[in-house]
DNA sequence: ACCTGAACACCGTTCAAGT
DNA sequence: ACCTGAACACCGTTCAAGT
């Protein structure tokens, strides 16, 4: 039988549909022992240990101890790994539906605990910023996040706008703080210095805030971020406030 | 005379600080009519036509018609082509001097023509997240966007806190608009399908606002970020609101 | 039927040989 | 002194040859 190749990206829409398909085929025995679970674990240790840049299919074979060409009978290409690494990350629970409280508690400790899921592989979180996410546990926490918010009361624009903008929030936190962070006292230091060494005439505000630019931490800058987009969403949007339901003001 | 080499990683501050104090040494004459101007000129062309990952060496010798090898000549490896990049982006002007008026509306203004900056070069956007930006022209844009926030009264400590928050907000903004955004008529209709298209019993909230998660587009997502952002930041942090100079609550 | 070694078409980077 | 072709050590992916 002729099947068509699947020429869709891996992670759109398409490519998951395809995938949601397939699940249901008839599976082929596997001889060896290797399987799509192995190597998406070897694969996140491999990111742990070695970086995005470090996670070859060459290395990531060696690791499985098999011939790098036998990966290609579990996973189509490169860029599926990441796509599935980012998918199984989000496996973890997020929203535990146990927690009570009202909405915008529920909501504070659902994103932080995203944001710490997240650092756990902080050199994977780069992967995070490719496409939607559309896999099936991406899905299972969107569903809940928009039940937590559409239950709170807001209408479905606005709940979807509030969604969006705190995901984006969350994960971009993680980039930065994975990526751009100089953390240690000593990095700290090399960057004070190197902001104190500019020309007066060109830097005097550089300069003058070369200690301030360098004390700010990354868990503090998300509260800070995390407390004023709350603080809006709520006005603009929840009902308990003012009574415009569902409707943010047209820019 | 044996010169020590730089082992700085490209971007850090040591790194920048090797390339400044290089910049006064005798320029060798070149004798081709191969330049650093030229070759990232050439670079950004190439990133535009054919995004990030097409920003190879060896097609961008192509494209200026030399020896790949010859580009090591001028430049020490392909990250630093990266970080030369953002800092040229970064030389456009945001904060023009000549525009007055309250420091909320000129803020505004220089954060959408930031991020309007950043898109004119959307496949570079994720350049922008590797570590912090301090070339020259990044300098520069953090003289003036630090002096703006101190001119409005308020305190370095504060200051600094908005600057990064608002700066980071504004990158990752367009960062999600270059590579996540599914904008076009045709993708909001696969992706609306797709929502549409899951079980009823595992995901209703998600069917039901299908069309509203591919409703809302980028600029709508910023604007609202944006004000919320401003608004909690000036009534935290500006005196003029409730008196409490340059210090915020700590969490 | 399943697996994979060998091959192909690319990379970034170096360096000795050319001018 | 400057430039660069050739070489090296890697990549992702394919496919025919093996079992």
């Amino acid at each position: 039988v002729a099947v068509a190749v699947d020429p869709a990206r891996p992670g759109s829409a398409a490519w998951w549909t395809r995938r949601r398909l397939d699940a249901g085929r008839p599976r082929r025995r596997r001889v060896d022992g290797l399987t799509l679970d192995r190597i998406l674990d070897a694969a996140l240790e491999l990111v742990d240990d070695e970086g995005l840049d470090g996670l070859t299919m060459r290395r990531l074979a060696a690791r499985l101890e098999c011939g790098h060409a036998s990966l290609y009978r579990h996973v189509a290409s490169h860029d599926e790994v990441l796509v599935l690494l980012v998918d199984r990350v989000l496996g973890a629970p997020i929203l535990a539906p146990s927690d009570r409280g009202d909405p915008r508690a529920r909501a504070e400790v659902a994103l932080r605990r995203y944001r710490g899921l997240l650092l756990e592989h902080p050199a994977l979180t780069p992967a995070f910023l490719e496409g939607q996410l559309l896999g099936p546990n991406a899905l299972a926490r969107r569903e809940e996040a928009l039940s937590l918010v559409l239950g709170a009361g807001v209408g479905p624009d606005d709940a979807v706008r509030a969604y969006l903008t705190l995901t984006h929030f969350v994960i971009s936190s993680a980039v930065f703080e994975a990526s751009g962070a100089a953390r240690t006292a000593e990095d700290r230091r090399e960057m004070e210095q190197y902001f104190s060494s500019l020309s007066a005439e060109e830097h005097p505000v550089l300069r003058s805030v070369a200690v301030e630019l360098n004390a700010v931490d990354g868990d503090e800058e998300f509260e800070l971020g995390l407390r004023a987009l709350l603080d809006h969403l709520e006005r603009g949007v929840v009902p308990a406030q003012a009574g415009t339901l569902g409707s943010s003001p047209k820019r």
